[in-house]
DNA sequence: ACAATTACGTACCGATTGGTACATAATTTC
DNA sequence: GAAATTATGTACCAATCGGTACGTAATTGT
């Protein structure tokens, strides 16, 4: 998962692959059925422990918190190597959009779970009153994913970890959710 | 510069490139180095066609419109096809980031390239009190070229152009820049 | 302890990769 | 119009790609 998670799937080539796991390449196919295969596997890995974090996110009846608690575990209080390789499900959709269409979607649909966790979140929060908007929950979820990929965008890029603190504060506060 | 746009740098293979330029292998390396080389001139013309555009974003006097205008021209107003294949500065830093750095960094500094044109935007507007906002203008910059970045990942995806102005509209809005 | 099964190492497969050599064809140059 | 130069088509290169075949080693069940 790591491999493919920072090279893609293209790239990573089967030898690295073995080398990686310390198995033989009969054991691989043993195994899994194919390269294919086995990065569906990493990326649902991948996904399901993303997904993991976004439980304390559906269940926070504070948006602003909400928010902050998905990046603070998922992008700021991680190791410096580990930011570096953005999201596997960004990385998978540009790099497949045009390649391998069914990887792609797959990608896309694992991160419509997150989008609809930050939508469950703004419902609860529009409904109880506790944070008022001109925005639907839909769009405001579909805004704070824009803003996601931006940020996993930028991760891969040689920006410092500060300035994109900056990004998410200056993002809590146009929405009026400063903490 | 089609195909690497839409398949990525390492997908692309040069039978590709040949058939596409309809050009014999000799001639292509005669009047290109490699593969590696003719990348990087696509890049290029695609950084001066998108600067192109930047031009009118820095004189307009108004952040609001300057970002409608710049989202206009390269996202909303385009071809659909073109629209899916989304950003290639960005598809390049989020492909290579870890295979080719020099590639990676180069995209990445083109992007900035963006980020600086609407940073001189806000910075006119603050100064000549058109505009007011808790955030400095390079910080406004930052956070309008993470939307950039999240619109060309979702415009790879198969999210309708409704949904993508929609997603603008909301920036805009939470911006006070509101048209 | 012996048979059945599972796991593994390695040689091999055709296809494709980016890149080169070289002979021929087309075009300039004078 | 002949010589020099440029452009092109094609055969070829080693390396690597994902995947398969098969013989042997290790483990299992009874």
């Amino acid at each position: 998962m790591l491999l493919f998670w920072r090279q893609g799937y293209n790239v990573t080539s089967l030898s690295q692959l073995l080398e990686a796991m310390a198995i033989s390449r009969s054991s691989f196919y043993a195994a899994f059925i194919d390269k294919r295969s086995i990065y569906i596997e990493a990326l649902t890995l991948f996904s399901q422990r993303t997904n993991s974090v976004l439980l304390s996110v559906a269940d926070d009846r504070n948006p602003g918190n909400a928010i902050k608690n998905f990046f603070e575990h998922t992008l700021f209080s991680v190791p410096e190597r580990r930011m570096r390789r953005g999201c596997m499900m960004v990385n998978t959709v540009l790099e497949l959009a045009d390649v391998d269409q069914g990887l792609s979607i797959l990608a896309s649909q694992k991160l419509d779970e997150i989008e609809r966790a930050f939508e469950v979140c703004f419902e609860r929060a529009l409904e109880s009153g506790t944070f008022s908007s001109q925005q639907t929950a839909k769009e405001l979820a579909q805004f704070v994913m824009t803003i996601n990929q931006g940020l996993r965008v930028s991760s891969r890029k040689d920006i410092s970890k500060k300035d994109l603190q900056n990004i998410l504060t200056t993002t809590t506060a146009v929405l009026g959710l400063a903490a």
